[in-house]
This record gives structure tokens, C-alpha cells and sequence, in this order.
DNA sequence: GCCGTTTTCGGCCCGACTGTTTTCAGTCG
């Protein structure tokens, strides 16, 4: 579908192949920022190459090997790399504490070409009769590969974010910590997070009580200023910690090093370097002396570019669009009027309409769109037609007293033949209609599915589109680029499904999607009243994709949102 | 291998920590 991802994985095995042959750095850095930057782009690198256009990273010679690989399917330098070096060495450079240096001492010294012939050599000792490698060095391989089978996951970010924050508070509290802050992806809020960065800014040192922490488990290092240990999440699997202590008047400089992204950081630093200045994460310096630094907002401000977004420092076009003071104000969450997916009692919800209510005053919402399951969803709950009735008229009769408007909603399924399972005249009375696909054939393509479903006058949005699970469930098989011209031409707002699990649309595909002209809504799939929190994550999603409050249906008021769903309506009927 | 109004050749972000070392290489972020 999408030759971007597999390029791109070639590429960086190029690079571990060229690191462990030792070859030049600068080279295998040049496979792996094409690698980085072909997993971010919006469209198919052969949509770039037949317009013509350059891509920053991808030079001459890359993009002779991208065309190789579109036209044969595979890049023969690839090929004979690793017709070279025996697979289960790029395992063995996985493992922590064995770069490409020792993996090429263990394959030529001692035969170790996989991680089992690893794990017997590291058991006989044998290792040791290597010049250069002494008792610490092997336990921190023998350490390295058990943390290689237990760390070498990615969470959601939903997933740990709790302990994340639990882990943040009980650094907060210890005595001497003036500031602490979350950083890396989780600052940037990457779907997935690897591991953990925090920043502190304390004057004293305090590596002794963090490590206290019952959660730590392996300490990896431990200096003046940086350590770094393995944590006990509450689902007991373990994720890498890193900290670093700074001082005050650092602490600018270090949050812009430590969020990231690293492609983000080089850059900024070539950019800072062309200035005649050196920034790193002490400060920004000329002739090596300090020039500021406290604050991100001052670092930005001599190297006289705009503030950027820690959700949009990826490396993209961030720093060219500060240049010329180009980013838009982003979406915050308090821009936010309402949640536009909730799930009742009527469906699969635990709520009834005054918890609702009760929530949405808390968060200061106009209205709560009511969005329960249609029929066909027996696995939800879905609610046959006259319960639809029935709960509707609930529904008009609580908003007589109520302060939050609830809309009628629901969120209908789209069937096998693209369909809707409520038929028009009901679906006409409900104030907003999204419509999902909740079951999906082995290797179906949903697309003529949607575009069917499309051709309804009354759906308003479509939710979560691509159906994917993060970390669990790839999108379903189908056409984007269909889907969001349709939506455009059609006035059809698109989700952001903001639950952790979804994540749906995400920031790349919104990039996407916006070419489009399409409108979003962000909805939390609350099921319960922790559901509502959930808007924080979609608000991120949106801000990765640098959506401002007008790209956002939900940031209007409840007469202009309901306008607004009006006029769409007209559109579509007068299209029809 | 990429990139460029100081360059088409000669640069390429920058620093912490560890281990096995007598001044530095390797790994990591």
C-alpha cells in the first residue's frame, strides 16, 4: 500500500550494516535521517519524485535508490549488505551496551554472529580473553540482553501515562527540587512512547533520593548530573527512566535539548551554528560564552526564530515555518466547547444524563453530543430504533432544565454495503450522526464502504476513520486520499478520536487530511466519566498536526456548531 | 550520503557516563 515503511526499514538496516562494516558516520547518519523522514511523510515518496518535488534529506543518490525499489522491489547495495554480514547480527546491535564496535569484536574474535551464541559465550567467560573487555563489560552484556527481551517495547502513551505522572509527583516532592518537567516524546506526545526523560532543575544533588524509589529496578548509570534506570510500570513490565539534573540558568536550554526530537535538535543546532552560536543544553553561547538559556522562549528569541510547539518539533518543516514566524496559533484545550462522542446507558455507556452533565459543567462544555451505538453493534449494546426514539425524547425533555445541551447523536454503523443501520427519517431527526465501521472482513477494503455511507446526506462525521488500535490493530485496508476529497466535497467533518487506544485520525494522516480542506472534531469515546479526560490526547494529536481552533468544529459555541451542522446538511441535500 | 549568498569540496550537534584505560573509545540520547 505504502512503500514509505518498507524504504524506510531499508534504509536504516543499510545503516546498521554501514555502522558495523565502519563505514563513514556521516553516511549511515544520511540512511537514517531518510529513514526518519520517509516514516513522516504524508504521501507516498513516489507522489514526491513524480512531481518533482525535493525532499530535504533525500539527495541524488537516494532517490535513485528509492526508484530501484519501486520499480524492482528491492535496492541491491541492501542485498549485498546483508548477503555480507550474517542476520543475527543486527539482533546482537540491538542489545544495550553492544554497538556496532563490539558486535563486529564478538563476530570476528569469537564467531558470535546471534543472540544464543551470545548468551553461551557470555556464560563460559570466554569473553574475557578479548583485549578490552573486562568483568564490568560482561555483566553489562549478560545485563544487556535480558533488558533487550523486557525493555524492547513501545507503550501507548495513554497506557503509562499514569505512572508517568505518579513517577513525575514523587520527584516533585523530594527536598531541593525546584522544577521538574516531562520530556522527550512524552512532552512531544508521541503515540508510543519508548522511554522516559525527565528534567530537573536543582542545586543540589539528589540522585540518592530518587533512586530510593521503590519502582527502580537496574540502575544503568549514575553521575553528577544524568542517570538512568529501569522502572517498574503497574502492569509490571519495565521502562527505561533517563534524568538529567540542571541548573537554573539552564533550563531553557535543556527542555529544548531534552524534548527533542534528536532530527529536530540537529537541525536547530545547524541553524544555531550558521548564527555563529553554539546551543546544547547549557545554554546558547557566542566565542563560548553564555548568552541565555533560562527559558525556551529566550533561546528562540536570540536565535531569532518563533517559539515553537514542543507536539511539533519532528524534524518536519518546523523550524523553516519558525524562520518565518509561520506557525499558527494551535488549538489549546480550552478552546474546546464540548465533547462531540459520549456513550450512554442507552448503549454501552455507564452513564446517565446528569453524571453527564455533571462532567461537562466541570469542564466548562455548552454541550455533550450523545452518541450511543446503533442497532446492528449488539456487542455495544446498539439500540433498536425505538429505543433510539425513546431515549431521545429523554434527551429533549432533561435539556429543559439543564445548563449543558445534550445533542442527539448517535454513532451508526456503516454495514457491509455501505448503508446506515438507522434508515434516513430517523437519522434526520438526530442533531449529529457519525458513522463508524466497527466490523471489518479479513483484508477487506473499506473504502467503497465509506464512500457509500458518504453519499447519506444526514452523516455528519465520520469516526475513528481508520479503525486502528495503537499498538494493536493496524488501519483498516482502504484509500484516504478518497475518503478526505469525498469529505471535502461533501462537507463531512472527520474525528479525532481522542482515546489513547485510538488515536484516530493521527497527526500524520490530519497533515493529510488538511490538504483536503476537510473540518474535524474531537471526541473522547467517553464510556464513563474518566473517558472525559481523554480530550487532553486529542487536543495533542491535533496540535501535532498544527490544527488551529478553526479547523476544530468543537471550538464553536452550541448555535454555531448547530448552524454549522445545519448548512453542511443543506449542502449535501442540494448536492444529492 | 547530504548540502551550500562566505563553499560543488569539506564540512557534518554535542555532551554524559562507563570501562579499561594512563588519555580515550564506545555507547547512548
Amino acid at each position: 500500500m505504502n512503500s514509505n515503511h518498507l524504504i524506510a526499514k531499508i534504509f536504516e538496516e543499510i545503516a546498521d550494516a554501514l555502522e558495523f562494516l565502519g563505514d563513514n558516520p556521516f553516511k549511515v547518519r544520511a540512511y537514517r535521517t531518510a529513514s526518519y523522514i520517509l516514516e513522516s511523510l504524508e504521501e507516498d515518496i513516489s507522489v514526491y519524485i513524480q512531481k518533482g518535488e525535493k525532499i530535504f534529506g533525500i539527495g541524488e543518490d537516494l532517490k535513485e535508490k528509492i526508484l530501484e525499489f519501486i520499480k524492482t522491489g528491492k535496492i541491491k547495495k541492501h542485498e549485498e549488505l546483508l548477503s555480507k554480514i550474517p542476520r543475527g547480527i543486527f539482533d546482537i546491535m540491538k542489545i544495550p551496551y553492544i554497538g556496532p564496535k563490539t558486535a563486529k569484536t564478538l563476530y570476528e574474535e569469537l564467531g558470535v554472529d546471534n543472540i544464543e551464541k551470545l548468551k553461551k559465550i557470555v556464560e563460559s567467560g570466554d569473553l574475557l580473553r578479548i583485549k578490552g573487555f573486562g568483568i564490568k563489560k560482561l555483566e553489562n552484556i549478560k545485563k544487556g540482553i535480558e533488558l533487550y527481551q523486557k525493555l524492547s517495547e513501545r507503550y501507548p502513551i495513554g497506557e503509562i501515562y499514569q505512572d508517568v505522572i505518579n513517577l513525575k509527583n514523587y520527584i516533585s516532592s523530594i527536598s531541593g527540587v525546584q522544577k521538574v518537567e516531562l520530556v522527550g516524546s512524552f512532552r512531544r506526545f508521541k503515540e508510543t512512547i519508548g522511554d522516559i526523560d525527565i528534567l530537573i532543575c536543582s542545586e543540589k544533588n539528589i540522585s540518592e533520593d530518587i533512586l530510593k524509589h521503590p519502582k527502580i529496578k537496574d540502575i544503568f548509570s549514575k553521575g553528577d548530573t544524568k542517570i538512568s534506570f529501569s522502572y517498574e510500570l503497574s502492569n509490571t513490565r519495565l521502562i527505561q527512566v533517563d534524568i538529567r539534573v540542571v541548573e537554573e540558568r539552564s533550563w531553557g536550554a535543556a527542555l529544548m535539548y531534552f524534548t527533542g526530537s534528536k532530527e529536530h535538535n540537529i537541525l536547530l543546532r545547524e541553524f544555531a551554528a550558521e548564527k555563529g552560536y553554539k546551543l546544547n543544553e547549557y545554554g546558547i553561547f557566542r566565542d563560548n560564552i553564555y548568552i541565555g538559556g533560562r527559558s525556551e522562549e529566550e533561546v528562540y528569541k536570540i536565535l531569532e526564530i518563533q517559539y515553537i510547539p514542543p507536539e511539533i518539533r519532528e524534524g518536519r518543516n518546523e523550524i523553516e515555518l519558525a524562520k518565518k514566524y509561520l506557525i499558527p496559533k494551535l488549538v489549546e484545550i480550552t478552546d474546546i466547547k464540548g465533547d462531540l462522542q459520549v456513550h450512554s446507558r442507552y448503549s454501552d455507556g455507564i452513564m446517565d444524563f446528569w453524571e453527564i452533565e455533571a462532567e461537562a459543567l466541570k469542564l466548562n462544555y455548552e454541550y455533550i453530543a450523545i452518541t450511543d451505538h446503533s442497532k446492528s453493534l449488539k456487542v455495544a449494546g446498539g439500540m433498536e430504533v425505538e429505543d433510539l426514539i425513546r431515549r431521545n425524547k429523554e434527551i429533549k425533555k432533561f435539556n429543559e432544565n439543564s445548563k449543558v445541551k445534550l445533542l442527539l447523536g448517535a454513532e451508526v454503523e456503516i454495514l457491509s454495503d455501505g448503508s446506515l443501520d438507522y434508515p434516513d427519517e430517523i437519522l434526520e431527526q438526530l442533531d449529529i450522526v457519525l458513522a463508524s465501521i466497527h466490523n471489518v472482513r479479513k483484508d477487506e477494503d473499506i473504502t467503497e464502504r465509506y464512500l457509500k455511507a458518504m453519499e447519506n446526506p444526514f452523516v455528519d462525521i465520520i469516526a475513528h476513520p481508520t479503525g486502528r488500535l495503537v499498538s494493536y490493530r493496524e488501519p483498516y485496508k482502504l484509500d484516504l486520499d478518497a475518503i478526505f476529497k469525498k469529505a471535502s466535497e461533501r462537507k463531512i467533518i472527520l474525528e479525532i478520536n481522542a482515546h489513547y487506544n485510538r488515536l484516530d485520525l493521527n497527526d500524520i494522516n490530519i497533515l493529510k487530511a488538511k490538504r483536503y480542506n476537510v473540518k474535524f472534531s474531537i471526541g473522547t469515546d467517553a464510556h464513563n466519566r474518566n473517558g472525559f479526560g481523554m480530550m487532553g490526547f486529542g487536543i495533542k494529536m491535533a496540535k501535532k498536526a498544527i490544527l488551529t481552533k478553526e479547523d476544530i468544529i468543537n471550538t464553536l459555541s452550541y448555535e454555531e456548531l448547530i448552524s454549522f451542522i445545519k448548512e453542511c446538511r443543506r449542502h449535501r441535500i442540494s448536492e444529492k
